[in-house]
DNA sequence: TTCTGTGAATAGGTTCACAGCT
DNA sequence: AGCTGTGAACCTATTCACAGAA
């Protein structure tokens, strides 16, 4: 497939919310002017962001709610469920596996792993947390494709690098550091604190 | 100033974080390639991105750790601290309470609000959660230019209202909603599901 | 010689504008 | 007439490549 731009893939995910929304308020059709007053974006935009995967709207009438839903499920790869094992049982994590957000649209948090040896053993949200050392076992007997690290910036390194010997393919990464790893596998990085000082920078300079 | 890419004020962040860690090492000088090393970019995109703000470096040598930090720290208004108000007292909200990453850079979260009667009056890690009634009094005794919002998205614009209408100039959406704000206020939106998504996309089109 | 600073070239993403269905 | 689909134009960001200072 032609090389898809990551804005363009977010979008998608914020005209699914609003098509979903719009699903159940049993709206029929709609337009890409709806979608972008929603999406905060352009009519053009959301044409084209659809266009690079095929042509789903119908001249002079709009998009059907249902079908456009579906094709960006389908797109986005949420037509199936993900097994996600958690690595770090620290506050943010605990938040992470009790987002409903994430179950919603079909992920699974299936095991949570701390160093910690305190931690390990106790109850997280129905789910018990593992030394991860049983990382490279576990992961044999429970194929999974994405992991969630919520380490500390030191650990995420080594952890990242038994998550992909053991079969990760893509990681949400909330540590602080640039990680490295193999090209088939992907890595998104959220840095809260490098989003915050985004906030800082425009405050300064106004 | 000169408009600046949001992008290249993200990697500035990395830079200082990478600075910081350098400084304490010890190390003296650093080069446009270490950075880029640890920033997960190019040497060339180091260069550029500094030199929107001034010329730095010394030639043949690279950049004094301590004197690029305090600049950086300059530039992204890092030199003052910042009071941040949290609205929403659910997991989320406690874990970035909690955060070290936001006090070690100046951000001090000096009030929680939520909307649940329950909640109001309980404590949490210090803070005592007040209702969100209070917002617009509360601000007007101590002034506050960031605001962070973790509420369900039925809520947030609403929220976002009575913040822009006390006063509040910044603010870090965790919202799954397009917020609406006027032209002096920065909205900066994490959406934990759309980060899982791009994941699922890429595993989806490999 | 080494590594910065920066204009120029390239690549990437967004917006325009209009042809083409319904 | 209304709204999509899309090449072309435009604008923004990244990379190149080299002159210039230490």
């Amino acid at each position: 497939m032609r090389k898809i731009a990551e804005s363009t893939v977010r979008r998608l995910s914020l005209y699914l919310r609003y098509l979903e929304q719009s699903e159940v308020q049993g709206h029929g059709t709609i337009s890409s002017a709806d979608l972008a007053r929603r999406g905060g974006t352009t009519p053009a935009q959301v044409r084209k962001d659809l266009s690079f995967f095929g042509s789903f709207g119908k001249r002079g009438l709009g998009y059907s709610v249902p079908e456009l839903a579906a094709k960006i499920r389908d797109i986005l790869g949420l037509k199936r469920s993900y097994r996600v094992v958690l690595v770090g049982a620290g506050r943010i994590g605990g938040a992470l596996v009790q987002y409903p957000g994430f179950r919603q649209r079909g992920f699974h948090v299936t095991a949570i792993y701390d160093k910690d040896r305190k931690k390990v053993g106790s109850r997280w949200n129905g789910l018990v947390v593992r030394d991860v050392q049983q990382i490279a076992s576990d992961l044999k007997k429970e194929p999974t494709d994405i992991a969630i690290v919520v380490t500390p910036a030191e650990a995420a390194q080594q952890v990242v690098d038994e998550l992909v010997q053991a079969g990760v393919k893509a990681i949400l990464n909330f540590a602080p550091v640039q990680l490295a790893v193999p090209p088939d596998v992907v890595v998104k990085s959220v840095n809260m604190a490098a989003e915050l000082e985004t906030l800082s920078f425009a405050l300064a300079n106004r």
